[in-house]
Order: C-alpha cells, then structure tokens, then sequence
DNA sequence: TATTGTTATACTCTATAACTATA
DNA sequence: TATAGTTATAGAGTATAACAATA
C-alpha cells in the first residue's frame, strides 16, 4: 500500500472542448475536477489512508467538531458507514469521538492533533492549485473569484 | 440501494475564504470540486452504480476503445482493481472486453449501447453546470474559459 | 527481462435492515 | 413517533503478491 501503482497521467483529456464558449468553460472545469480526483486518490494512497479516510479527515475542520450526521452527509453516505470510517480513524489516532450535552444522541468528531497533522499533509498534496494557476496577476485572480463567486451562486467570500 | 439517505447539503463550506482574490478563487474552486463530488455519489447511488463503476463509465468514452491499462491509470488505481470493476459492468451489459491485434497482451473496453445509455444518464445529473453558470454572459463565458485555460496549461480547447 | 491482465488474499467501503438510546 | 448512532450482513472497492501469456 505505497501507491506504487499510482501514476498521474493526463491523457484522454480532449473530445470535450466542442461546442460555445459556455460548453468549453464548462470542459475545462471538469477536467480541472478530475485532474483533483486523481491527485487526491495518489495523495491518499501515498498517505497510507483509504479514500473515505482522506475524505473525512479533508471535511473535518480543525477548530470545529462535527457530529457523525453531518459528516455522512458531507461524504454523501450513510451514517453506519461513518461509524465504520470513523472507528479506523479512530484507531489510528487521527479523530476522536466526543459527547454533546446538549441532544445525547449526538456524538461529535474531533481531528486530534494527528489528525490534524495529517490534513495538512493532504492539503499539501491535493490543496495547492496548479502551476498556471499562480501565473495569473491579481487583476485576473479577483476577475476568477468573481466570476466564479456568481457560478456557485454564493455572495459569502 | 437507492440512495435514499443522501442529501445534498452544502453547509461547512465556510472559513476557506480568508486571504488574498487567489486564495480566494482557488478556495472556491475546491468548494465547486466538492460538490460535484457529492453530486456524482448521489447520481451514482441513484442509478444503482458504485463510484468506481460510475467512474469507470464516465472516463470511457462512446467513440474509442481504452486499454484496461489505461483506464487503471484515470481512475488511479491499481490494474488488479480495473479487473474487477469490468468484470461486474459487462455482467451488466454496460461494457465488452475486445481482443487488440496489435499486442495481444492488452484488451480494449468499449462501452456497450447499454453503457453509453448509461453513462447519458450520468451525465445528465453531474455533466450540467450549477444554476449561476448559465447566467453568465457570453463574454463572461469567455473570459472564464480563457483564465481557466490558463490555469490548466492546456492550449488546445 | 519487462509488461498486460488475472487470480488469491486481506482489508476497507457501501447500503440495507434491525437495534439501542435519546428526543 | 422520530432521530443519532451502532451492529450485522452482503456485495463491491482497494493494494499486494504471485502467476500466465505476450512482448
């Protein structure tokens, strides 16, 4: 379990640019997905953590506990599977489980402090944004942000 | 298996916005790759797909066979698992295994008329834009592909 | 000798259903 | 009655190692 299977080809990436501008913004970002995809599941897998482990340790924030519902449904899966996840993380000293005072049936997820440890080591590898994407000047990174503020409809930020 | 407990929340996507307008943009774009990611679970579940199975369809194109060989490489993972995952989609009808003349080591996957129906499915769940995309101008749209492509490296599109 | 794909193994992921404890 | 989390189960994903066929 080294990833040394793992490589980080970019073929098969063409055939999508067809169409208007709007079909090939569209292109370019899912490609930009996938590219994601594989350099989180190399990431993982050089990390010795399975893909549902990096997940949940990427969706756990370091200041704030998160109960096992939420966290299911950030991972778009059922809660018995979280518990599964969680009781590896757990095990292994990256999260630790804790109660909530104030609705018993709620336990919370905490990142230890190697958990933490080991977010950052994922976000070192899958967090960065690609080379290019530091060629742009200021003037174009606040002309991105804007422009992609509008397509996920989000006036936070 | 009908993907009855997924949702499609979208809370905890905050205090990723701190810093400058490239912090920023790049931290909107992982918010983009993170939905997607819990649109394209919830899409699979829904069509009674595992991820690796939805996955395997969505990288296969209709038109050109891939050797498994390369297909273990887009989807980042090992070959032995390739095996497995072709396996249950032609016991499904959705994909066939075809002989390659020219090194009869390598066998091509081709998507069936039944896996590209299939895989027009999934991409009318996942393979269409958020809402805020369409409402960009044409101009925006431009814009948005050239900065993208940019940021990509790719100067063909 | 190196590479493609398969098999065997062990472990993890995943959803469903049934269960406990709490609300 | 409804909800949060666990357990049990069955099937699928995952990497490693060993193997056969081919290059």
């Amino acid at each position: 379990m080294s990833g040394s299977a793992l490589q980080t080809r970019s073929t098969a990436e063409k055939g999508t640019g067809a169409g208007d501008p709007a079909a090939q913004a569209w292109a370019l970002l899912r490609m930009l997905f996938g590219r994601q995809r594989r350099q989180f599941l190399i990431a993982a897998s050089q990390l010795e953590l399975h893909p549902g482990q990096a997940g949940a340790l990427l969706t756990l924030t370091p200041e704030e506990p998160m109960p096992m519902n939420e966290l299911a449904a950030q991972l778009a899966c059922d809660n018995s599977n979280v518990t599964g996840i969680v009781d590896r993380l757990e095990s292994r000293g990256l999260v630790a489980r804790q109660p909530y005072e104030r609705d018993r049936r709620v336990k919370h997820v905490v990142l230890t402090s190697a958990g933490k440890r080991m977010r950052r080591q994922i976000l070192a590898r899958v967090g960065r944004p690609p080379a290019g994407f530091a060629e742009l000047s200021a003037a174009e990174h606040r002309q991105l942000r804007d422009l992609l503020q509008r397509v996920i409809g989000c006036d936070e930020l």
